[in-house]
DNA sequence: TGGTAGTTTCATTAAATACTGAAACTACGA
DNA sequence: TCGTAGTTTCAGTATTTAATGAAACTACCA
């Protein structure tokens, strides 16, 4: 009896190991699709489904990999806003947590890669228009028309995300939705 | 006179080319941080602002590649639909034109990437939920949670995407933004 | 101020990814 | 059906990117 009820119970933990595990490597593998690199996204999905802050340690532990590669990418996170650095009173050791809300997740990540990614994209473009606006050939003016219309399509885009992400509250796109079609 | 004149239309040209390069060059660093081959980047770049339809070799030319990667890379960006190819009566050579329509270049992509990624994605969540939902210990029922708050809300970004590219309309975005805050 | 727990850095190595170029293939026209 | 222009494939190579692990560093405490 007591024995049945232990055997259950492990064999409800190992199942929730196994998706745990699977979920840590599929992450992983969407984030490369999507520019992140694989630790970084694995390591991310495991402290999404980590309760309590875990260490460094744990971290190399559990995806068995090194201390440099677990710091780096644990460090990165950090840098993105995704996972914060929490420090026990009495204790030397540092702990990450990942924030848990999916919603403040989205918006970190749309700030950030607003940043990091579509701001420059869109200096370049400018920049591109600012070189050959002046030019009267046909051929320069079909490229400027054309590097115009990417920047304009950029900055919309760049617009609409602002506007999303700037109340961090997560109704007002499905509500918006609503008026879609 | 009239060697100023050329001088002056070659200093025009290379004016544009230079843009055009710089252009070709950061679409693809652009490119890699979205996770998408440096190089794919560049030839859609380069047939972006090219008004005629181009050659295998013609792109091999511009860019310096061999002709199996400009090959390579030309059948991927078909196979995103991102650019056609055209065969012109009486020739033999395949000629490769892109889609220049900003709005129609972004539905492609992102009809794409919900196909390729999103779906995939979500369907991985699924599978972790349904591994653990009747479990009911309270790691369990935590990490189902967290794994279910994320597959909703992957399902209703995956809706809205659906919703905004549905139309093939480009103004549709610019209304709902009126509507944002 | 020496010892220790913990963190950070970075030269080296490994792995993943992309590119080349030549050979095989295809399809058309003479 | 042979020759040729053009396309496709892919084994080998190069490049880029990420990971390792050990040494240097830091900060705290006895």
């Amino acid at each position: 009896m007591d024995k049945l009820l232990t055997k259950d119970l492990s064999a409800d933990a190992a199942q929730l190991a196994v998706a745990r595990d699977e979920f840590v490597t599929q992450w992983g593998a969407i984030g490369s699709a999507w520019g992140i690199n694989r630790t970084m996204a694995q390591i991310h999905a495991l402290l999404l489904v980590t309760p309590q802050a875990v260490t460094t340690d744990e971290v190399m532990d559990d995806l068995k990999i090194s201390r440099g590669n677990a710091h780096t990418n644990l460090k990165e996170l950090v840098g993105w806003g995704l996972v914060r650095s929490v420090i026990r009173k009495g204790e030397r050791k540092e702990y990450f947590e990942a924030e848990k809300d999916v919603w403040k997740m989205f918006c970190i990540i749309v700030r950030e890669r607003k940043r990091r990614e579509i701001r420059p994209a869109i200096n370049v473009l400018k920049n591109c228009v600012e070189r050959t606006d002046d030019l009267k050939s046909p051929g320069a003016v079909a490229f400027t028309k054309q590097i115009q219309a990417l920047a304009e399509f950029m900055e919309m885009a760049d617009g609409v995300l602002s506007k999303v992400v700037r109340s961090e509250q997560s109704s007002i796109v499905p509500w918006a939705l609503k008026f879609l079609k």
